[in-house]
DNA sequence: CTGAAAGCGCTTACAG
DNA sequence: CTGAAAGCGCTTACAG
């Protein structure tokens, strides 16, 4: 493979030059720069990441940490893991894919890519309300953009879609079509016991709107088991004052459930409306249902400009002054209709 | 953060010692291992990934090549990013992930990846039937596995499910409960295009079925525009000889493709009975549906071995003798009996 | 506008 | 059983 020299000897000139030429950090005639490029492409020349960092501590490498589920796999995780490797390669960086080992969710692996210098930067993912990996990386002063939005919003830079407002509005829409009685279907258990910020903010949300417009709002935590899933369906609709309304939290369940209350002989919107709550384009199996999308690509893009930026600053004077707080953001739910909301009966 | 001096300087030995006990590649009295894994505990040490790849010419880190899609996001992914992360950790390796950057499939960003040594080795998703990255890494002596099954099978180390047996398995399932006009539905036409492994060879299972068995086997291609696949599956149902089965390997349309059937009054399996080919747990929405699932675990392992061995033989004699190939996995399909074939009518 | 030199933090022959 | 020393391929003050 070819180094530096070799290129610097292709081009008749110094190592160091053939550097500054690649960095732009230094004015260099504009008759060494085309041999040097020329050099550089005829060789086929990539600098060492590995002597690159070691000399420069900076590795052009962003840490994406994964959560632990519990359940094993968050199928959240792969149009973001396309997401931000996107937008890592638009800021020039590549994302290295950490995930939590067995049991400790305090990210060994985690640790490792930071103590180790592999990454410059993480993001975190499956962030909970007091997650124990930003104290644990800002104790390794190694910084960290989060996507999910913490209790203590001053922890760590963040981004996320404003769970709370989605449930908000989609209980809005359901009452502005004349329903009273709303069941909520939120997030896994996992995810709630986990404490999860979308998890924990969807159900804020709920309360807020049984609170705010005098709609019952019931709230009923989701499962992965189907079948688990169902029974917590039927109890409520076997119920004296069953919902008219459904809002739903864990949209890939949202084909079974349709099929299930079918089943029932009860029909999507004739008998029962239903909005889902941050859902991806697939989770609805090309159905119409009126939602509130996950915007992944604006969320890949804010966090991995927040990484990015808390790289380019770490090691500046730090959290001192009350100014200059990085720019977090908080997404406002768009409601799409669709075809599943009807009127009250 | 600790260097590995700080940690020889609390243990009171030589860096090289330190160096040693890491790696445990040389005897180590126990009286001074023990001293220096305490002072790497203490100071919470972890070498320096720059320098011990710029030394060492191993990085410890597999590079994740995924596919460009047209489409933009391949859903298999995130499964696969999963597992592969997770069977590269029990190998001590971390996964780089490498989009490819806008239009050019030949990977420029795997070419970064390969050529700066960002990685040991390349695992490649999405293989096509003469994939471009194959040859391009091989220019480069740059050891690669394949998720995916070429026509070239000395190319490279790989592993896939088998496609073609999984489709013939499907087929044959349906002949079994009675049917004679199968509907085979298979990826979208994108990927037949590009011509990736799984949809060329799933079309040659169908042929092959229906040369075998003498049942009628319709291919028809899927596309990620629902309303443009019902049509195509109108088309089918509205002929003079609708199809009675369906073998379908595109699963997540499934939940869409039900609800259309049974829009039009068509019932699974009462009217005509499907298999779904290939798909993640997650994709059906909870629904039993008769199928071959995709082993992600299994192949996930299988193909993180592979990069594993790859990338430790590199620099090996090259392919010259015949004998010690790779061994390449290819996985045979095991059907799941759910509740959507019933005997033809 | 360009070059020579130091040094980042490791690993691994070489030596004893 | 352990240590001193060279050197991997870069970047970046220092010098001219």
């Amino acid at each position: 493979m070819a180094t530096i020299k070799d290129v610097a000897r292709a081009a008749g000139v110094a190592p160091s030059t053939v550097s500054y030429v690649l960095s732009g950090s230094r004015k260099i005639s504009a008759e060494t720069r085309t041999a040097v490029q020329a050099a550089v492409e005829e060789l086929g020349y990539h600098p060492n990441a590995g002597a690159r960092s070691l000399r420069s501590t900076r590795t052009g490498v962003l840490a994406l940490a994964l959560p632990l589920s519990g359940r094993g796999y968050l199928p959240v995780g792969g149009r973001f893991m396309y997401g931000l490797s996107e937008a890592a390669g638009r800021h020039g960086y590549l994302v290295l894919l950490v995930t939590p080992p067995g049991q400790d969710d305090t990210g060994a692996g985690l640790e490792r890519a930071a103590r180790g210098r592999f990454a410059d930067a993480a993001v975190l993912m499956g962030v909970e309300m007091a997650d124990p990996r930003v104290a644990a990386m800002r104790e390794l002063e190694f910084p960290v953009a989060l996507m999910g939005h913490p209790d203590d919003e001053a922890s760590a830079p963040w981004t996320d879609l404003d769970w709370e407002e989605s449930v908000v509005a989609a209980v809005r829409a359901l009452r502005e079509a004349g329903h009273r009685r709303v069941l909520y279907l939120g997030t896994v258990e996992e995810d709630v016991g986990a404490r999860r910020t979308y998890s924990v903010r969807g159900i804020r949300g709920a309360e807020r709107s049984a609170a705010e417009s005098g709609t019952a709002v019931d709230v009923c935590h989701s499962s992965d088991d189907p079948a688990e899933l169902y029974r917590r369906l039927d109890s409520r609709f076997d119920s004296d004052a069953p919902p008219t309304a459904l809002a739903v939290q864990h949209p890939p369940a949202i084909p079974g459930i349709l099929r299930h209350l079918a089943a029932r002989g009860i029909e999507v919107p004739r008998d029962v409306s239903l909005v889902a709550v941050g859902n991806f384009p697939e989770d609805l199996g090309g159905l119409d249902v009126t939602r509130i999308e996950l915007p992944v690509e604006r969320m890949s893009a804010a966090v991995t400009r927040l990484a990015v930026e808390a790289a380019a600053h770490a090691g500046d004077p730090g959290p001192s002054g009350d100014g200059g707080r990085a720019p977090n953001t908080l997404i406002p739910p768009h409601l799409i209709r669709g075809a599943t909301v009807a009127p009250a009966p």
